[in-house]
DNA sequence: GTAGGACCTGACACCAATGTGAGGGGCAAG
DNA sequence: CTTGCCCCTCACATTGGTGTCAGGTCCTAC
């Protein structure tokens, strides 16, 4: 399979495939003219890369726990702790942003008192 | 008061200073020589610009929003329809850092499936 | 007048995933 | 052999507030 079929099969552009490449998520095969050329268990790999993105991982995370994943159970804690530790942050995230809701609620509810 | 006064009274960097007028956000007087010259009203304008960037808001909102603040009453309405578009958009992203924490609980309660 | 600190402008770096374009090679059907 | 589409690499743009240089100028105290 080449890159536009496997694009066209994910749903994934081009130009990220090359990306995933880059970031050491896919290792294709290179024919000897130099195409990339990936086999039909890449179809699945990539839709977990795109899982892990919907789940609000980035690139340098996504190194992290790749590696783990697919391998034997022993590693399985540290999967688990890592992706927890993900979650943490999203959770981080969204506190953060409830903070500055709450402190545009209390600009909106001054709102007339403003002089400057 | 020169802008190194005005950061150490605001606690805002100088280049962060430089930035807000940059963007209309303030318009210092000069001195002849080319320095700013702000008077002590910058101070509780520089606090209202972080009270903002506090709240979530661009740059770029700001320049819509900050004309607005402590022009007559009639605009109010106005005002306070773009601020609750800002909330708005808070809520937003929070729902999708939510939704992306979701699918982040899903990967980890399948956790030990994945074969790729 | 000189030292040293405060100020000036302009510009690159950061983070991250993707879009986009240039310039060129590969491959299959007619 | 040509046409046309797919692929290749390299590289710049995007977003945004701030940090941080570099190379100069200004101001104040001595």
């Amino acid at each position: 399979m080449r890159i536009g079929e496997l694009a066209s099969a994910t749903g994934v552009s081009v130009r990220s495939l090359r990306y995933y490449e880059n970031q050491g998520f896919l290792s294709p095969e290179r024919s000897v003219s130099g195409q990339r050329i990936y086999g039909p268990e890449s179809v699945q790999r990539v839709e977990l890369i795109q899982r892990l993105f919907d789940a609000g991982l980035c690139s340098k995370a996504m190194t992290d726990i790749l590696p783990f994943i697919a391998d034997p159970r022993p590693r399985a804690a540290a999967l688990e702790a890592r992706l927890l530790k993900e979650r943490e942050r999203l959770s981080n995230d969204i506190a953060k942003i409830e903070r500055s809701r709450e402190s545009l609620d209390q600009l909106i509810s001054e709102m007339g008192r403003f002089s400057t």
